[in-house]
DNA sequence: TTTTAAATATGACCATGGTCATTGATGACC
DNA sequence: GGTCATCAATGACCATGGTCATATTTAAAA
């Protein structure tokens, strides 16, 4: 931070400010709400400058989501829950997760509208390492491979399909969630879901069937 | 058809025409690339008739979607899967369904980012029953059901979770394929984790755990 | 047939996200 | 401290999705 040239503190100022206005103008207005014209004009720059720092509006999204993340991926290596099942586990991280979302809906759901926009167009998307949908899957993929060796978790699975299919119901039912306006349900939902992913659908007795 | 009123038959005229002239410029320059200017000047009418019969351009896409389901749900009551398990006539059913969707990616794709808009913006949903999502967990549900009479799913769960997971593993896999650009995993990659839902990820052995 | 009311078509207009040639600031080098 | 190449800031400009007051067409009433 000290032996850094003008320019380049400016220009993580600049960032940052960009940064701070749009969360506070989002959290005011909500994100569809404003417009560039009015952040880069609470900012103080031009609107042509917003585009040296971010490709585009909705790539902002994803800087806020980066930041809520930080918060909770802690809870993985918080020792209040290192005694639980891993099924217990990955149901409180993924509950908590979706409770820090809830917080902001309006903003969860541009997240969700942009991750379906930069499948489209790469342009957008962020650093793959540090993107949001990597780092989930990437933890619960720990978290399971932890499991398999407490033998609390099938030791015949592969660790990485089952950490996208609960990244899948996850994210699905966030989704539904958001879309549905009832704000109780979720924590419920996932739960069910994730007992349900445990348990299995086949049927174990039913011996007249096989792979 | 033929008590119609001349402005009824125009009227659906209009929208057909709307219809056949969007399919065949997404078809040659792609979804995002067909501006409503075109299709309008194509179809022989002003651009604001367009906004008449379709409020946004992305509600385009339902129609696409809904028409291409037409053709694939009778896939379930097609007899030759009739004796197959109740795990593998639900693999059958999705894999037909992506594939049929990786006949026009770009659509497709639009489809996902579409359905990821209205979710913030019920204005474009289609009608509900119409839309392809509740088709598709519709369709799952009953075969679901089918299985339980059959005793090749658990009594014990509750089918419409179940239904809601798989449709979730399902769309997260065609949104990961989607992404990749591979063209060859798609089937194998949803088979796995059919497996998967099936089988359960706990481990049934480890007693040291209930509920 | 003429009048009237309602449905439909129209395109000028607007808002806004995004581009780019030009201008200005910075710092390496002499 | 002056020169110049590089990097960043700028805002006029563009493209395009979407709106709306007005004009036109149709159906019904008189």
């Amino acid at each position: 931070m000290e032996n850094m040239s003008l320019r380049e503190k400016k220009k993580i100022e600049t960032k940052n400010r960009i940064f701070e206005v749009s969360g506070k103008l989002f959290k005011e207005k909500g994100f569809e709400n404003t417009t560039i014209d009015e952040i880069t004009k609470e900012a103080g720059i031009a609107k042509g400058t917003f585009f040296n720092y971010f490709p585009t509006k909705e790539s902002l999204v994803f800087y806020f989501a980066e930041q809520k993340a930080d918060l909770i991926y802690d809870l993985t290596e918080n020792e209040t829950i290192d005694h639980l099942h891993t099924k217990e586990k990955i149901k409180k991280f993924l509950v908590a997760l979706a409770e820090s979302y809830e917080k902001d809906k309006d903003l969860t759901r541009s997240l969700f509208f942009e991750y379906g926009r930069y499948i489209k167009n790469p342009r957008n998307a962020p650093d793959k390492n540090r993107n949001p949908h990597s780092r989930l899957i990437k933890t619960i993929l720990d978290l399971l491979e932890e499991g398999i060796e407490k033998r609390e978790v099938k030791v015949s699975i592969d660790a990485r399909i089952a950490a996208e299919v609960l990244n899948a119901v996850y994210f699905h039912t966030l989704v539904v969630w958001l879309k549905s306006d009832s704000e109780l349900s979720f924590s419920r939902d996932i739960s069910a879901k994730i007992d349900l992913l445990f348990g299995g659908i086949g049927d174990e007795y039913n011996v007249g069937y096989r792979s």
